[in-house]
DNA sequence: AGCGACGACTTCTACACTCG
DNA sequence: CGAGTGTAGAAGTCGTCGCT
């Protein structure tokens, strides 16, 4: 039972118990009252116990327990909509951050979740009004409910709308309120490191490996450092944090020992039977690589340390994780299931039918569709009045793409622009006036090429 | 009206690798 | 070594639905 000060306002810092401000000997009565009116409420939902328990809240000097207004009633919207209309939480700001969430169309589900922080913040603490909510009193209060490594507290129980109210709230202070450092910070949840997610294994075994993994490492970091530093240094950690989960589903004393593990063929589950599982159950190309990099690693090993070579004669004691076979079996099944890429982008081309249908559109009628569309129409001066001109290029743009295999920008890039009245300066970063033998070629042409084109001007050569 | 869950979707981040 | 790239999957968003 505890309540931190922040900038003049206390907050309780105990998600489910009471915090008195006052005497303890009245205090006990109250919060047995207080539970009392509240149990009563939540289920009657009798508007009359709402006057009682704010007074009595507010007479015995208490802040309630941080989960509070989370709980409360919750389950029975009928009661949480008395409650909501009996009581009167900061009167200052309430309807303003409602109608915030109105303007910014927040779903109807997630407000009542905005209103119960207000709640939490009207209850939990002695803030007295919305423009209390200091970024120190926001970021402590919402601190409480966070565990250490920023994640939600799991006893909470918070669900996505919870969240996002929370979220919610911390928009509209930072819109509202000048922000140091922002009111979302504190709101902000860091992810979850995904590796070994699945294998529950991280990192940190192959830093300080446990005592039945020493060996394992060794010869990890022997072949990482030697006969796979040629290779590639793809695909080291995850492999092995998966392999030693594999480990895991053997007895200690047999998979301490590299050489007693491989001693015997170990098939209970397989492997690759144990790459699938974490996997996800089902065989995808993504497997290949970790499964034989153990595999090949597993090989490199025996072959330097169980192998008896005495003149011709070669024996190996060890057991491959795959045989050849079994090796090939898999690899075979593997690509048959992922998808093969495409070496460059493809991009089914519209069938001829098609390409003379839009031929059609754009010519017939001396280019009339184009010529319908406002947006290929520009302004010139003509002799000091205004004319409006069709532009060409758009529909040539297309009608030249439906004729020749070009792209886009290499059509585009045909207009060399040496005709333009001003070019553009790379040196002091603004339009020039074009000084080279083609300028000004539309000026100098215009009435010749709206003759030729129509009512239209080609903008350059 | 509000609750809580769901699903389709987007955003974000740790990780592992590549490249200069 | 640091910047850049690609990826999986976690976190978050948001509308909807059945229910009370």
């Amino acid at each position: 039972m505890a309540a931190i000060e922040v900038n003049g306002c206390l907050i309780n810092s105990s998600i489910s118990n009471f915090h008195h401000r006052q005497n303890r000997s009245t205090n006990g009565l109250t919060v047995g009252k207080i539970v009392e009116l509240t149990k009563q409420f939540e289920s009657t939902a009798e508007p009359s116990l709402v006057a009682e328990l704010l007074s009595t809240t507010q007479n015995g000097g208490i802040l309630f327990p941080l989960r509070f207004a989370f709980d409360f009633t919750r389950g029975n919207p009928h009661a949480f909509r008395v409650f909501a209309q009996n009581i009167d939480v900061f009167p200052d700001g309430f309807e303003s951050v409602i109608a915030y969430l109105f303007e910014t169309n927040l779903s109807e589900g997630t407000r009542p979740y905005v209103r119960r922080i207000l709640y939490a913040l009207y209850f939990s603490t002695t803030v007295s009004s919305v423009s209390d909510i200091s970024e120190e009193v926001w970021t402590t209060f919402v601190l409480q409910f966070k565990n250490s490594d920023t994640q939600w507290k799991p006893s909470l129980d918070f669900n996505a709308q919870h969240k996002r109210a929370f979220s919610k709230l911390a928009e509209y202070l930072n819109a509202s309120f000048p922000t140091k450092l922002g009111y979302d910070k504190p709101v902000k949840v860091k992810r979850l490191a995904t590796a070994g997610r699945i294998t529950g294994k991280s990192v940190e075994i192959i830093k300080n490996p446990p005592a039945n993994l020493i060996k394992w490492v060794e010869i990890l970091t022997e072949y990482r450092s030697g006969p796979r530093l040629a290779k590639t240094t793809k695909y080291s950690n995850g492999p092995f944090l998966n392999f030693a989960s594999w480990l895991d589903l053997y007895p200690e004393d047999v998979r301490s020992d590299p050489k007693v593990f491989l001693s015997s063929h170990r098939a209970s589950p397989s492997w690759v039977d144990h790459v699938v599982d974490c996997g996800g159950g089902t065989l995808k190309g993504k497997m290949v690589p970790i499964v034989n990099y153990i595999a090949d690693m597993v090989d490199w090993f025996i072959e330097e340390n169980m192998v008896l070579v005495e003149g011709e004669d070669r024996t190996s004691y060890g057991h491959p994780l795959l045989t050849n076979l079994e090796r090939k079996q898999f690899e075979n099944k593997a690509k048959a299931v992922s998808v093969g890429k495409p070496t460059q982008t493809t991009s089914a081309f519209l069938p001829r039918r098609l390409v003379k249908l839009v031929q059609k559109i754009l010519t017939e009628d001396n280019w009339a569709w184009p010529k319908s569309l406002q947006a290929d129409y520009f302004t010139i001066n003509v002799d000091g009045s205004a004319r409006q001109v069709w532009n060409p290029v758009v529909a040539y743009l297309i009608y030249t793409m439906t004729e020749l295999p070009w792209r886009k920008i290499q059509v585009k890039c045909l207009d060399s622009g040496e005709g333009d009245a001003l070019r553009y300066s790379l040196e002091s970063d603004i339009w020039v006036q074009n000084r080279s033998a083609g300028a000004d070629y539309c000026q100098r042409h215009i009435q010749h090429a709206l003759d030729r084109v129509g009512g239209a001007t080609p903008r350059s050569t």
